[in-house]
RNA sequence: CGGGGCGUGGCUCAGCCUGGUAGAGCACCGCGUUUGGGACGCGGGGGUCGUGGGUUCAAAUCCCUCCGCCCCGACCA
């Protein structure tokens, strides 16, 4: 049954979108500040699940939390040339304080590259001080011209690891190891969003790197949005912060240093990648509320026989299941469905007098939405039941998701079908052309190299653009 | 930062062209009847018409300033 507060996908996309966020009760523009927006109850929920995930996963490949500071002298910010050139226009200034004008002013952190490199200098003596594994959870601001909730705002919500080493190697290593157990890891396993391993070339790159890997999803419109960046910073930043140490053969050394972050722009993935024309669809295993039991009576008696019930089903489920029991009074169960549809909650469990007198319940499933996903099932191994169900559901969500890509996607011979392939979805093409040649196939299609897949063909085949013969594969999208 | 559109109870909007002191639907509050896919009746509360200035006897309405929001293009997690 569609939703008249839900613009359909196919009317417009973009609005789409907004009509989700804002139903689902996700977020809401701050209005007085501009360019950010208020992160909701359910919002903030969901990015909570995010949080624990994640930092169960930095916290198991050796990383401590620590927190630097929201100001960084404006100076730091100068030190790296091309981070200089990258940042410069979207960083804020705060050029006064405590009523007076300050000596130096301070930007708004747009990421921490340069005070944490400032600090690291310090603290990093000898090659026994290395790795040095940190990460900080945290917002910053970048000041955006052009906002979306989630996907784009001048302040939002992230991690960022900052990691020192000795080698190269190291870095290397670093730099892979998150983006594969970490990133890409909770992208596929917790969100159920399929993603792309892949380099960045040098006109996408992070300002200030050596190298920039990411994860890259597509979404349900064919554009690509970047998901994570895992960065080798090489020694770019040791060299501006003047981080160095004292090898075994007592030679002062330059470190290699990396970062890496994923943000709240995550939301907007989860958003555009399961969410249908009926709200928003959450995979289970982030759902902040993974069942809502909605009890149905009509008089006080079977108010009070139906709540005793539910009382006594829902038991066995503490400690396994996230859930919620909607008793509210005033609301029909009819309009409840709808509402906990359009927040996306996995399952739905109704408990009527027939099911008091039968021993059953009704339960309805997020991803099959309407009666389609409304079966009545017997009380008795209920638990189990559900638990089965929201584990197929998550694993469901994945396959579609991946199946999605897969139809959206095709490897393009030729420049014609290139420009074609970019206006539904991946264009896979052999690619030997320099950033201009990528400059002005952006300026044609809109489409930029997303990324340089870590999976690479064995074949070589001809370039897109120039015809040379390579051996690299990239993908072309329109991004987010 | 260019081009277009728009700011009126919490929300969506009408009223503006043709100036005369503000309305609807939804939401909210109270009471009653309802309740297995967005209930209904009756009663009620709530608005310096984005901001500042100007024109006028009189401005939501006409003119100017600024602010903000949305859409479309150039830059970006």
């Amino acid at each position: 049954m569609p939703k008249d507060v839900i613009t359909p996908r196919a009317t417009d996309y973009n609005q789409w979108y907004l009509d989700i966020v804002r139903e689902a009760d996700l977020a809401e523009s701050a209005e007085v500040v501009r360019g950010c927006i208020v992160v909701k109850a359910t919002g903030w929920g969901i990015w909570e699940m995010m949080q624990r995930e994640l930092d169960d996963r930095i916290k198991a490949t050796g990383h401590a939390n620590v927190q630097f500071p929201l100001l960084i002298p404006k100076s730091f910010i100068m030190k790296e040339a091309e981070h200089v050139e990258g940042f410069a226009p979207e960083v804020a200034e705060v050029t006064r304080a405590g009523g007076e004008e300050l000596a130096e002013p301070y930007v708004v952190r747009p990421t921490s590259e340069t005070i944490i490199g400032h600090f690291y200098s310090r603290w990093i003596r000898s090659y026994r001080d290395l790795p040095l594994l940190y990460n900080q959870w945290c917002n910053v601001m970048r000041w955006e011209l052009r906002t979306r909730p989630f996907l784009r705002t001048s302040e939002f919500w992230w991690q960022e690891g900052h990691t020192a080493h000795a080698t190269e190697a190291e870095a290397e290593a670093e730099t892979l190891k998150i983006l594969h157990d970490v990133y890409a890891d909770f992208a596929e396993q917790v969100m159920a969003v399929p993603v792309i391993r892949g380099l960045k070339t040098e006109k996408e790159k992070f300002p200030g790197a050596l190298r920039s890997y990411c994860i890259e999803a597509m979404m349900q419109d064919g554009r690509a949005l970047q998901a994570g960046t895992s960065h080798n910073l090489g020694q770019n930043f040791a060299r501006a912060f003047d981080i160095t140490y004292t090898d075994q053969n007592n030679t002062v050394q330059h470190c290699w240093t990396t970062s890496w972050g994923v943000s709240t722009r995550l939301i907007g993935a989860l958003i555009m990648t399961h969410s249908d024309d009926e709200g928003l669809v959450l995979p289970p295993r982030l759902a902040p509320t993974q069942v809502v039991v909605v009890p149905i009576y009509k008089s006080p008696e079977e108010r009070a026989q139906v709540l005793e019930a539910v009382a006594r089903i829902t038991g066995p489920w503490h400690g396994r299941l996230r859930y919620r029991i909607d008793d509210r009074d005033n609301l029909t169960p009819g309009f409840k469905f709808n509402e906990w549809e359009l927040k996306g909650v996995p399952l739905r469990v109704e408990v009527g007098p027939k099911d008091v007198e039968k021993g059953s319940v009704a339960v309805a499933r997020r991803d099959l939405p309407g009666r389609a996903g409304k079966r009545f099932v017997p009380q008795a191994g209920l638990s189990e039941h559900l638990v089965a169900l929201l584990d197929e559901m998550q694993g469901g969500l994945f396959q579609r998701a991946l199946q999605f890509r897969a139809e959206r996607s095709a490897v393009v011979g030729n420049y014609a079908e290139l420009q074609q392939q970019v206006e539904r979805g991946f264009a896979w093409a052999y690619w030997d052309g320099s950033s201009e040649d990528e400059r002005h196939i952006q300026e044609q299609t809109r489409a930029t190299i997303r990324c340089i897949p870590l999976d690479q063909p064995e074949a070589p085949g001809r370039c897109v653009y120039t015809g040379r013969e390579t051996r690299q594969q990239v993908i072309f999208a329109r991004a987010y």
